[in-house]
RNA sequence: GCCCCCAUCGUCUAGUGGCCUAGGACACCUCCCUUUCACGGAGGCGGCAGGGAUUCGAAUUCCCUUGGGGGUACCA
């Protein structure tokens, strides 16, 4: 059953790049809406101006599309409750802010930062909570004209009620406050702008959100934002707080445990598709024991219920094996497509596309990242190969080496170099011929002379793309005179 | 400190009172395949944080302890 009123968003900050948890809240997001036929909206929460810049929305956008979470309102592309861009929407909270304030339901407070500084202070010597007194609810006219005399600027305040409150989340169940701990928390800072928890409930609720999910660091915000709500008199969302995800010291994932941000991983190599995948997996899994699944397929059994609510650790090994499912099952093709971004610095015009992909395929088996893909095809390119010195010392100099490629030389003119079946018929009997020796000895030595290492694509390839020239240069090279 | 959340192999997880001598995946180990490595295939190692309670029966329900995480802003 399609239930068109489901709308969810995922709302980042643009004071970073897109992170892998939010990335992961919006993947979340956006299977739900999928899977409920509801939409997937995009909002840029940008209220603070210090510390939010163009270049990181522009990365919040380029990384949400490389993941292939398209979604269907947005900053950049409207929809019916624009704009979507929270330093857009200014007036807009002002004037629901006034509104409470005629209602009684805020006021204006004109405490400098040093004076509750000086309370947090006193407080912390007692050990006790702090709680912000509200003391300029009750204040006198006067006392206003004086503060304003003095320069001050008011910030806005809400009037937080006493009373247990309780919530149902999706994938937590019930969850209960004490609100009589919260104070009268801003919603309107004093340079104008809307704090967090009031610019949220404002724009879920004028672009009608009926699902909030998002990390767990958000639920202690959810009572107050619930007490915005009826302030306002508006329908609460439902709320869903999944677990976050964690570094491996259980920490949270921040730079130094390495890259936090989705480009740095799709720089790095790791393919969008198998991102995706992986993401998917931290806290949440699909009724049957499948792991590999394409992003249709995920929408199509995820069940936003079977989230789990605790954290997950962030393992690169999944994500590497991950990677590597989706680097062994691409098209060969789109593979080669997208290894040409890493190949820039090479001269692809030397083979064919059909060969491109040959050599493609002949090293992929072996790839975990996208960015290894120079380093393992660079010895089919140019005339020379270098060698690394424990190669040459450790498989080349070695005097069964030497003597199977003095062999090899004179074999390699006889070799049929564009018929790779007949390579490999002639490499066998090669190695049939060189009684005394191990495959592994007889093949170590070519493979070493020929590409500079001892593991990498399939030794019949190597000769049939480099051709008979540097084939036979590359053995000269290697033998001792 | 106070408030909230969480707790199954090292990691991601399946599990909602008997089907569990707890299943799968990654990692690790062994073996097989093989021109090495890798890929692939077959095995193995490894877990219900601890203690109470409820029950004929508890990974599953309740309580406590412990541990971990989050919040406690005119950041979001």
């Amino acid at each position: 059953m399609a239930n068109n009123n489901i709308r969810v968003r995922i709302a980042p900050s643009p004071t970073g790049n897109l992170h892998v948890g939010t990335a992961r809240t919006a993947l979340f997001n956006y299977l739900f809406a999928k899977k409920n036929n509801g939409k997937f909206i995009l909002r840029i929460e940008d209220t603070d101006l210090e510390r939010s810049k163009e270049e990181y929305t522009q990365n919040i956008y380029d990384s949400l599309k490389s993941m292939a979470l398209n979604w269907d309102e947005g900053p950049d592309i409207g929809g019916e409750y624009a704009p979507y861009k929270q330093s857009d929407r200014l007036e807009t909270y002002k004037n629901y802010a006034h509104k409470l304030v005629e209602q009684g339901k805020a006021y204006y407070c004109w405490c400098s930062q040093e004076e509750i500084e000086k309370e947090k202070n006193i407080a912390a010597e007692e050990k006790i909570s702090y709680k912000h007194s509200g003391k300029c609810k009750n204040i006198t006219p006067d006392q206003i004209e004086q503060y304003k005399n003095e320069g001050r600027e008011a910030v806005i305040r809400f009037c937080t009620p006493s009373e247990k409150l309780m919530f149902d989340d999706i994938v937590r169940g019930q969850v209960e406050f004490d609100t009589n701990l919260i104070d009268d928390f801003v919603i309107i800072k004093s340079n104008g702008t809307p704090t967090y928890n009031f610019a949220v409930v404002i724009d879920d609720m004028e672009m009608k959100i009926s699902h909030v999910i998002r990390g767990e660091d958000h639920i202690s915000n959810t009572p107050k934002q619930i007490f915005i709500y009826k302030a306002l008199n508006v329908e609460i969302p439902t709320y869903a707080h999944v677990g976050m995800i964690l570094a491996s010291d259980r920490s949270k994932l921040s730079k130094r445990h390495g890259a936090t941000a989705v480009s740095e991983f799709i720089a790095r190599g790791y393919l969008p598709e198998a991102f995706v995948n992986f993401l998917s997996l931290l806290g949440w899994s699909p009724a049957d024991n499948r792991e590999v699944l394409e992003l249709a397929e995920i929408i199509k059994l995820f069940k936003l219920e079977k989230v789990s609510p605790s954290p997950a650790i962030f393992e690169f090994d999944k994500l590497n094996w991950m990677n590597g499912q989706y680097i062994r099952s691409l098209d060969i093709q789109d593979l080669t497509n997208r290894a040409k971004n890493y190949l820039k610095d090479f001269d692809l015009s030397i083979y064919t596309e059909d060969q491109l992909c040959q050599i493609i395929d002949s090293i992929r088996k072996n790839l975990v990242t996208l960015n290894e893909i120079p380093g393992s095809i660079i010895y089919f390119f140019g005339d020379n190969v270098e060698i690394d010195e424990k190669i040459q010392k450790n498989v080349i100099e070695l005097p069964e080496s030497q003597q199977v490629l003095k062999s090899f030389q004179e074999f390699a003119h006889t070799i049929d170099y564009g018929n790779l079946d007949e390579i490999h018929n002639q490499l066998a009997d090669f190695r049939k011929s060189m009684t005394g020796l191990k495959p592994k000895q007889i093949m170590w030595a070519i493979r070493g002379a020929l590409s500079g290492r001892t593991q990498g694509a399939d030794i019949a390839i190597i000769i049939s793309l480099l051709g008979k020239d540097r084939v036979l240069n590359r053995i000269d090279k290697a033998i001792i005179k």
